[in-house]
DNA sequence: TGTGCGCCTTGACGCAGATCAACTCTGTTT
DNA sequence: AAACAGAGTTGATCTGCGTCAAGGCGCACA
């Protein structure tokens, strides 16, 4: 399995993630600099990307689709720590090896760079350090929030929070203050469940007691609608509001 | 509840973590910029700094003790989403809130710096962001880590994992060579369990029986001697060996 | 010298979620 | 169209940890 050949170069300027990614600050002649060091590169659906501890050559933005950070512990069990959407940050500079296991769940486009020049810019130029450190502070922020799902909610506040995010992210809303929301679940039921610290059992039995209760409407295994929000945010536990759908 | 009467202002040059903190790089005449937007401040053991949401106008440097960061549900269910120990930064620039209920869990001081002017140095003096930035990524990793000790882990590793990391930063090592260590336990029972997602009854538990079974010896409540870590780093299930106690 | 208050420990019991196992559904291969 | 594989569902049973309850230990304060 490798990636496939390398797509043509696309100009940064209709880039889809331009205003949003790592490159979100630069000016004009730092994205000609940006342009020289990267190279996209595609994957399939369920492509292993690197394994941790593998050596990686450089560092990416994920362009579309969606990948998954993990670890294994020697028993086999497996807890995610990371899911990576379109302008995540892939990588670390400064380190050679990838820290997890890295997995794409659906096809996936990433714009790579060379990791030694970008690292070199990182030096000279600011803009992208700080984007950097703020994508970086953002994705601490979330893990943090993720560590009270995994350590403190029940199973179905954890499948209700999970489902939370995508509406949050993916959300193709219904008509102007209606309460409908309606994506795809970009994960298997076993990715979900390892994203929640859960058995895949216990995860279809959830989601299936909410489709049970109207809280979801299943359409197929993976299209979601979600006939009221807050109905939704109410079994995720979290506090009510919570600035949702911005 | 207020800190302390502020101390007076100590010479960088001497400070303990001035090679570890977010002012590691600094050169002299950078060191001197932050002297001046700097305060110290102490607070009690069990003092709250800051609870989650309020105004924090500065940022600041554990210099000393320990401090928690923690999130709370609207039913009182908590779970500790970080661990402030000397060197560790708080706050976060470019947010005016406390994102999560900061406590102190022994006496502690802080470095703090008023938190425009230590904006403003973030933008014109790389050394700083540069610093922050690897922090930054070191207490994700932290955290990535720590997702799969609340996801995955039984109660039996959790507790073990917890008393490696102590092992790790507090070590007084026995002769050379040899597999002992003692430290003391920055946290109370119920701080465990609030860090490790258990209740205080099965930390209690789970002391108790790796106390019987001789892979720790407690001397009162707080000290803790192991006899052999890696029979502990065994019981916490992480990878053997694991790069330890450097 | 008691008395009260945190913090901790231990026991008895119940339940949420894991485990084990059978079965369905959908899409692919031959 | 049969055979197969991977993903998902559902049921029966087991168990680790939570819950509830009682008591112990050390320390401050009267």
């Amino acid at each position: 399995m490798t990636p496939s050949p390398d797509l043509v170069n696309q100009d940064c300027s209709d880039c889809p993630i331009r205003h949003r990614a790592v490159c979100a600050r630069c000016e004009p002649d730092e994205l000609t600099r940006l342009e020289e060091m990267k190279f996209y590169r595609s994957y399939q659906a369920g492509q292993t990307i690197a394994w941790a501890g593998d050596q990686m050559d450089f560092v990416a933005s994920v362009v579309s689709g969606a990948a998954t950070l993990s670890q294994t512990m020697e028993d086999g069990r497996r807890q995610m720590v990371g899911l990576l959407l379109p302008s995540d940050f892939v990588g670390r500079p400064g380190r050679s090896g990838a820290s997890y296991d890295v997995v794409a769940v659906t096809d996936l486009v990433m714009c790579c760079f060379r990791k030694k020049p970008f690292e070199h810019m990182m030096l000279t130029t600011p803009h992208v350090a700080e984007r950097l450190l703020e994508m970086t502070l953002d994705e601490l922020d979330a893990a943090r929030e993720w560590m009270l799902v995994l350590g403190r909610k029940t199973a179905r506040e954890k499948i209700a929070s999970l489902m939370s995010i995508f509406a949050r992210r993916d959300a193709v809303m219904g008509p102007k203050h209606s309460r409908t929301v309606q994506f795809d679940l970009p994960l298997t039921r076993e990715a979900m469940a390892d994203y929640l610290g859960l058995t895949r059992e216990t995860v279809s039995r959830q989601i299936s007691a909410l489709k049970r209760e109207k809280v979801i409407v299943l359409q197929g295994k993976r299209s979601v609608l979600v006939p009221d929000i807050d109905a939704l945010l109410e079994q995720a536990g979290d506090d009510s509001d919570g600035g949702l759908l911005i």
